[in-house]
RNA sequence: CGGGGCGUAGCGCAGUUUGGUAGCGCGUUUGGUUCGGGACCAAAAGGUCGUGGGUUCAAAUCCCGUCGCCCCGACCA
């Protein structure tokens, strides 16, 4: 490809604050359309191409069967899992023209089961998985950073079936592994799993794949000895009680204006640690309340709390009604409808302020294993904080750190084929529903985390393996008949040689044509100008600046081949050998 | 869905307070001079001021509606 024929744009100027969206966006790379939703130029194709195709590699490595399920599907598809109804406005639903109601696909565990279903009658067809590479859309509320976060994506989605829990397990090993493969294949070997929440998918186990970075959307927690790693909607929160030896008796402060902790604490020269607090929500089916004691210093983690409750909860809004529980310990006189829960970490709690379910005053002195019924349950409903205990290894301390999820896996269980009916006939001629887990990876985020995670105030640095062409040839002067001859010659060269290769010829200044050829991040660079070519040679350089030499001239298309060569060889170092 | 902001040339913006001939920078086209980190000179093209209505002799500007985009929050497979 030339540059002087390529479509699109490079802008100068910073365009947003996300580096891979600023860098993507100037570099011609995409275009917005809409909220979310963006068109691909040349460059940013031919990555996502490559990506693809590392995918497909990988995918039918571990013996998946490529498959093609529709975007546009009927509402009775979805109801037949039961997710039409459970599924909110993020599905962005339409009629057709006889009015049957149909919906575009945000996942596609409806029609894998669909599709399986009667193909695979006999448990001698398992274990299998089918995967697809194809668009959805997902109408997100809130669209940003770029591809990071789009409402229509393409994406990678394999659905495994299983006639035993051992054997899903076992699968879901060597999935495990094909995505650490794909993401060093792709350049980022940095990235790690972490232990995630379900969420809505179902089933238990499941793992997320995080690039680590601050503009991550994703709050992870990392015990960085043991290795301990989830996602913090997922991580168990523990927090040391160190009891007092005297316990103080429960005694009525008045503490007037002070309400929040910092305040109460303040006044009463106590520290948030010994302290207790009250967090109020309310169901989002019935707005009934529930009530949340926990630590002062401990964050509810609503994502335990819901899968705790089984319900979807919001913050109270009623704050006048939420203020006349919070901070009590005797709330459930107060309000007899609420749900009392108390969090783990006022176990062991000794001597602690708290609320004293009267206006303007405090308690002082409130141990929970003597103030409170000696039936109570303490459950784990806390945000971990930096610093707290590793759930794992219970000796270090964990760290908070933002992440971008990259990929996921889940072991989903039988709750697709139960309800929509799909079973197979075992060898006793029981009919029995399959297990099931599924394997997602967004192509452009992907692709968007690898700039994220590789580039500098210039451009991307694209990796050799997903790079949009391996080598780029900057023609300074090439308006200069010399020049233009050997560039031309060169890339006819690199191109036989099977080569990827951009050569830019069109008659611009030095400084343009880097700063462009920065924008386009090939990791190879070929100058050629007249003042090489008055010393016979050319420059050779790499894009992270790890290779800079001159070759003579006819010495370039077979060196820069071989260069092409070890950079891929090192990408593959640090890749894992398959399962 | 709540709060805030913005829609004017391909891109970035000024002009709106106080109504009165549509502006600037970058980019584009043509010609010339330059030439190793976003060069310079000259000329030119390019806009229903998001959109619908209203007020007015007159609306980019004032009023009402509507659509779109951005940011913060809620939300998120």
């Amino acid at each position: 490809m030339k540059v002087s024929q390529l479509l699109g744009e490079r802008y100068k100027d910073r365009v947003a604050d996300i580096e891979s969206q600023n860098l993507m966006t100037r570099g011609g790379y995409m275009k917005q359309v809409g909220n979310g939703i963006y068109s691909l130029l040349p460059p940013a194709v031919r990555i996502q191409r490559k990506i693809e195709r590392i995918l497909r590699e990988e995918m039918d490595r571990i013996d998946g069967q490529e498959v093609l399920f529709p975007v546009t599907m009927p509402a009775s598809l979805w109801q037949s899992s039961g997710r039409w109804d459970s599924i909110g406005s993020e599905m962005l639903r339409f009629k057709d023209r006889s009015g049957a109601d149909m919906c575009l696909g945000m996942t596609h565990e409806e029609a894998a089961v669909h599709m399986a279903n009667n193909i695979a009658g006999t448990y001698q067809k398992y274990p299998f998985m089918i995967y697809q590479i194809q668009t959805k859309f997902r109408d997100e509320p809130r669209a940003r950073g770029g591809l990071i976060r789009v409402r229509e994506f393409t994406m990678k989605d394999a659905y495994s079936f299983h006639t035993s829990q051992e054997d899903l397990e076992k699968y879901y090993d060597r999935c495990y592994r094909a995505y650490e493969r794909i993401y060093a294949r792709a350049g980022i070997p940095e990235v790690i799993a972490v232990k995630s929440d379900s969420g809505m998918m179902g089933g238990k186990v499941s793992h997320e794949f995080m690039l680590l970075t601050d503009i991550g959307e994703d709050t992870l927690v990392i015990c960085p000895e043991c290795g301990y790693r989830a996602n913090m909607e997922a991580a168990e929160c523990i927090v040391k009680n160190e009891a007092d030896e005297v316990l103080k008796p429960l005694t009525s402060v008045y503490t007037g204006e002070a309400k929040t902790i910092e305040d109460v604490c303040l006044l009463l020269g106590s520290k948030a640690e010994k302290s207790c607090k009250a967090v109020v929500y309310q169901r989002n089916e019935d707005d009934s309340y529930v009530l949340i004691f926990t630590r002062g210093d401990v964050e509810v983690n609503e994502t335990k709390l819901t899968n705790y409750l089984k319900a979807a909860v919001h913050p109270a809004l009623d704050i006048e009604n939420a203020n006349l529980c919070a901070g009590n310990i005797g709330p459930v006189e107060l309000s007899t409808k609420a749900t009392v829960l108390f969090d783990r970490s006022l176990q062991g709690a000794t001597n602690l302020v708290c609320g004293a379910n009267k206006e303007a005053y405090h308690f002082t002195g409130f141990t929970p294993g003597r103030d409170l019924p000696a039936d109570t349950v303490y459950i784990d409903l806390g945000k971990a904080q930096s610093g707290g205990e590793c759930p794992s290894c219970h000796k270090h301390s964990i760290q908070i750190r933002r992440g971008i999820e990259v990929g996921n896996i889940f072991q989903l269980g039988r709750r697709y084929t139960e309800a929509m009916g799909m079973t197979y006939d075992d060898e006793n001629g029981n009919r029995i529903n399959p297990i099931m887990g599924c394997y997602g990876i967004g192509v452009g985020r992907l692709m968007a985390s690898v700039c994220e995670e590789k580039h500098d105030q210039y451009g991307p640095i694209w990796p050799i393996t997903i790079a949009p062409w391996e080598v780029q040839i900057c023609a300074l002067r090439a308006d200069n008949p010399e020049v233009k001859a050997e560039a031309s010659k060169l890339y006819d060269e690199l191109t036989k040689a099977g080569a990827e290769v951009l050569l830019d010829d069109r008659a611009v200044s030095a400084g343009f044509m880097f700063s462009d050829a920065d924008l386009f991040g090939c990791p190879v660079r070929v100058i050629i100008s007249p003042k090489t070519l008055g010393r016979g040679v050319v420059e050779l350089v790499t894009r992270d600046k790890s290779v800079k030499e001159d070759v003579v001239l006819e010495d370039a298309p077979a060196r820069i081949v071989q260069l092409i060569q070890q950079l891929k060889e090192k990408i593959w170092e640090k890749v894992p050998a398959s399962l």
